[in-house]
DNA sequence: CATGAATGAGCGTTCATTCAT
DNA sequence: AATGAATGAACGCTCATTCAT
């Protein structure tokens, strides 16, 4: 009752992931139903069960391994370079560059956040890792005391902006060319001393 | 048996807008059915579309209505001071306790801009506010010369990412409590010297 | 994006049961979608899932309520005789005589039996009123003692029988008119005397 | 480097076939999908369609050829035998015993019997052989006169009726153990004397 | 005005079937 | 001959929307 089997050119499995990714991050993964994406694929629909059990598999693992593997990039990012500043003005280049370049992944990530990010258990974690390097150049006293938390707001939450802003059309430059100046800034946001009561 | 006093227990619009606003922040508007705003409101389904053509305008006016507000509450925080420091701080202040006491309303804000910003173009915007004082403080001279949005960027994600980061349970006190911290790190970076070549 | 909600006469559940159990007993419960009830029952589809959570609870809704009500009926036709002879054939006529009247349910409740009877855990059941009766029979002494499963196999197994071949087409007349001969063959089973070895 | 032995790990079909049957005996034909008879076979799925058309070919032939292999073995179990009931007790012993031993194949043709009777159209049949027994008992006077689907009713219900009983759960033992009673009882309901009209 | 039973398009998913290898 | 990745029609189910009451 059924038809055919043409064989393609190309891993199958990654015009998947690169359709849903794209299509994901211009609609969202729940404004995307699963024939929208085995079409941008290419692909029959039932081809994406052969990769992923059911959609939501699909949406937590693509989220969970490009989360994943951002941390793992801005972990390689800052441990080339030695020192508080050099740390986080690498990461921060990197983050830039990283949105500029993997535009579809970056804004699923940031588009997807608050629906995935309560529940993610991966192994690494770009908040962890800006958070260790900040902790670090604390206890060398290179960053004036802060709550961690606060200051990876500090580091990030420019960065994230930035990107969002883009991603709504109020941007339409490339992150890294103000990599510089956000990283000049947020290094003077956490090195601006003594901080609470007066 | 005439029937007497025309029932009023709250205005039925106002039921509906809190139980959504409270429904969409906790789940997400597309994860929210339109019955289960009903009951939660107290009210039948097709009560609902007296007030709202459809669940898509509900959704976007409700979003709009609460973006502007925020900005027009925001713009009132900057105008009650006096150079660009106080005002920032103000904003600063307002945002973290905006986002403390009306928790439903934030998330939803959070939650909802990629699918709601894009398009918005109602009166006020909080960018807009932000953006203005900023680039008041930079022909002041009291801020260093600076791409606005990438400003606006360097004041509103450290606070946007705070609250994110509060609502997947990163964080669990108060922003109220950080707002000190981050107005004096904004007003660092964004003091900071000069920027770009040299 | 849908459409109105016409009335129509008639009970919709009822609609809605008479044409699944036609459906089912003609072509068994899973060769009928869901969509060929509604259109049979002349009936939106998502109509059905106000009366039943799920296809599956309907049919085993619709069995249990069936299987427990012929039993019930079972036990009000033994009640009224007295005598294992007459209790006996006051159940094989009122099968016989409910299979020609109820047609459907007849069929469904034979169609349907391995895969539902499993785990019926419903209030009552044919097997145990007629097995009831047979164990007081032979108490009684009205009946030659013989494990009373089979004893049950002997009285349903003959009728049950029958009704199979006219459900396949071996058979056109109606149960009704060979409901003596079954019954007398049967009393004739159960009293003919010692069994096991000689 | 020359692959020798052609191997043959039993023959294919066979394990096929007999994978089938288990599945469709434990879950009902379909509930089972087409992969889950290959894996059970250790075969491809690809592999089954060389030796059947299609799915609804495999369940049809497997049932036809068991049913028809039935009533083989039943008429030579008859053929045996002298009168009727010599011919009669031999016949439902073998059916006894056959769905001790081939529970599968029982299970399956019980389970399917509706789905697949109504269309048979094979060369031997359980049905017709009882019922020639029968109809040549009558005419030899050894059985009451009695219509002869009623009769063949008689001699099969009870063995069915009890065999359904095991399949799902209300009895454990084997059909064996009560084929002695049953045969008894089953000539006691044919020789009962005169029925119908006095 | 408010109600909520009824609607049906559209979703996610399964699985019988094919055919290049 | 045997394989199993690929296919897509068809399924069960959800839920935004309507309208007679």
């Amino acid at each position: 009752m059924k038809s055919a089997a043409p064989r393609r050119e190309g891993n199958l499995k990654e015009r998947i992931d690169r359709a849903a990714l794209h299509l994901f991050a211009e609609r969202g993964a729940d404004a995307t139903p699963v024939p929208m994406i085995a079409e941008a694929a290419g692909v029959a629909v039932g081809s994406l069960y052969r990769y992923y059990a059911n959609k939501d598999e699909m949406v937590t693992r693509l989220y969970a391994e490009n989360y994943a593997e951002l941390a793992a990039m801005l972990d390689r990012a800052q441990a080339a370079e030695t020192g508080a500043q050099a740390k986080l003005g690498a990461m921060i280049h990197f983050i830039c560059g990283f949105f500029d370049r993997e535009w579809d992944i970056a804004r699923f990530l940031l588009l997807e956040q608050h629906a995935r990010l309560r529940d993610y258990a991966g192994p690494a974690n770009p908040v962890d890792v800006v958070g260790q390097v900040v902790a670090d150049g604390i206890a060398a006293g290179e960053i004036e005391p802060i709550a961690p938390l606060v200051a990876v707001a500090l580091v990030m939450g420019p960065v994230v902006q930035a990107a969002t802003f883009r991603t709504y059309g109020r941007f339409n430059g490339t992150l890294g060319e103000s990599a510089d100046d956000i990283a000049a800034a947020v290094w003077a946001a956490l090195t601006s001393g003594p901080r609470g009561a007066p």
